[in-house]
DNA sequence: TTGATTACCATGAATTCCCATGTAAATAAT
DNA sequence: ATTATTTACATGGGAATTCATGGTAATCAA
């Protein structure tokens, strides 16, 4: 496993579409870019699918890879190989990060997520998410929220940790 | 089973955000990193999660390497899997120590619990905590003399550790 | 030819790096 | 043992660098 982004922050999106991305996360994008070196700009694939999903997400150009070859390895002709073309191949956005560490969102991918003039960036596995403020925060840590209120009162979700494997 | 945390202390916190490392919870941090050679210093990840939780919880490389891989084992979309990310993929900070064995606390950490120019650690088996004097000692100990009450005036505690894997 | 995209330059704030010092703990020397 | 010497620790300060952000000029596309 290839260094994992961690952390979440905020970063004002100006009129051009442009966000810096946590520096942090360079550094991983950095890493995780085979063709990147010293002095360079990594490159990323931001993938956004169709209207159902209201977020971007960010891969690393070896996460893409890894990706990619799972889909080659799909039956041809098959529907799941069809459906995850779509959305890795055809919904998304293949970019690189620019000199002074930010992105250029295209004004396409800001109206799909409903972005203006701030982002909410973070960490979720081997990518990371670009979300627009109100909406992670209506949206994501509501749902949250009320999945937790169903659970018992002294119930710690760091249980399912172990659950892992054993179900 | 790693090296464990034990111990606690307190320490001053300057206004850059420094703070110095327990020396006997360096020695662990060193042990807990695959990447760890005499004279480099050691990383660690750092989970401070949402409001609710006000204090920092501090993870070995392998400790948190251990978490991450239940994380992936769990399924993709389900719910504990994206609370799980968000808490320790996305309420996390990586870090690493710096050559005078401290630790760097962001102002947004320090903000979160509230900390000011003074620090208290705390070993809590594979990670060890970093919480505000006050709130330690208000909370978290209150909490358990309060159930400590609650419990027959010669009750042993011991008695719980022969309890393990009984329930 | 005009709206959009890209390349360059600028700046304040935050963060990192490097060096310094007093003190406690460990070790060596007499 | 007792003192001298070294080493490790906790803490502080300033310089150098990186970050996040904004602006303007040059390029492009239709």
């Amino acid at each position: 496993m290839a260094r994992r982004f961690r952390g979440e922050s905020h970063h004002k999106v100006d009129n051009k579409g442009r966000v810096s991305i946590p520096a942090l996360f360079r550094r991983v994008l950095e890493q995780g870019d085979p063709n990147y070196t010293e002095g360079l700009n990594p490159e990323l694939v931001i993938v956004y699918g169709d209207h159902r999903r209201n977020y971007l997400e960010c891969y690393t150009i070896s996460a893409i890879e890894e990706v990619d070859a799972k889909i080659d390895a799909l039956p041809r002709g098959s529907m799941e190989r069809r459906m995850l073309q779509r959305l890795f191949h055809g919904q998304s956005f293949p970019t690189i990060v620019d000199d002074t560490g930010r992105l250029v969102l295209p004004a396409k991918l800001r109206r799909k997520i409903d972005l203006d003039a701030e982002a909410f960036f973070i960490a979720a596995g081997d990518t990371f998410q670009i979300w627009k403020p109100e909406t992670y925060e209506s949206e994501e840590l509501a749902k949250t929220e009320a999945w937790l209120d169903d659970l018992p009162e002294d119930f710690d979700p760091m249980a399912y940790l172990d659950q892992a494997g054993q179900d």
